[in-house]
DNA sequence: TTTATTTATCGAAATATTTAAATAAATCAA
DNA sequence: TTGATTTATTTAAATATTTCGATAAATAAA
């Protein structure tokens, strides 16, 4: 992974909320819709939809559209990637 | 870790700029000065000097004085808890 | 078909971050 | 002591991010 890519990936985790997002897709075993989140976090919906789509956009959650939901997944191998480059950076 | 204190290391490493210099780090093995970094980045030294002091206030690097010059070196605990958090919410 | 529900987008305001010029502080070297 | 070198701070401008109201789009339910 090159820096540009880990600073994008770092940006998409640099917010409590987009963290929190993240706690609530494990929490919901890869089942969480857009809905869920309204209780969790203290945002407006358009807020939620941002931040959802900023870790969209960076490949750290996928989504998957059922019925007028849409369900969030987290994707474990960018994690792992992510984890990999930090790794490279230690002396 | 909490939710908190992983959204803090995450800025810290959300920039090209601070990932360049923690790889520098790395590259003189824990013997990093400032001065070294003019020739790296391509940043005026007050930015340089922004950048390095939010690595030391997030406790990613340590800063150590030797004459005029400061050294600079990596704490890998910092980076191991971090991973540690990431792990934590892969499904 | 009409209404309600769920998610996405647009636009604007508020806030945060990045950058560099000017300058200060500390130390070394002559 | 004087001048050069290295790092830090202050201030201000430029840029980026976060947030939300209004509204659109898609689908389900009545």
């Amino acid at each position: 992974m090159d820096i540009k890519r880990a600073e994008k990936i770092s940006k998409a985790l640099a917010d409590a909320n987009r963290l929190t997002i993240l706690k609530e897709v494990k929490k919901s075993k890869d089942c969480l819709y857009c809905v869920d989140l309204n209780e969790t976090l203290d945002l407006a919906q358009p807020s939620i939809c941002h931040h959802l789509k900023q870790l969209i956009d960076n490949e750290i959650i996928s989504s998957e559209k059922e019925g007028r939901n849409v369900k969030y997944s987290l994707n474990n191998y960018v994690i792992d990637d992510y984890i990999k480059f930090l790794e490279g950076l230690k002396v």
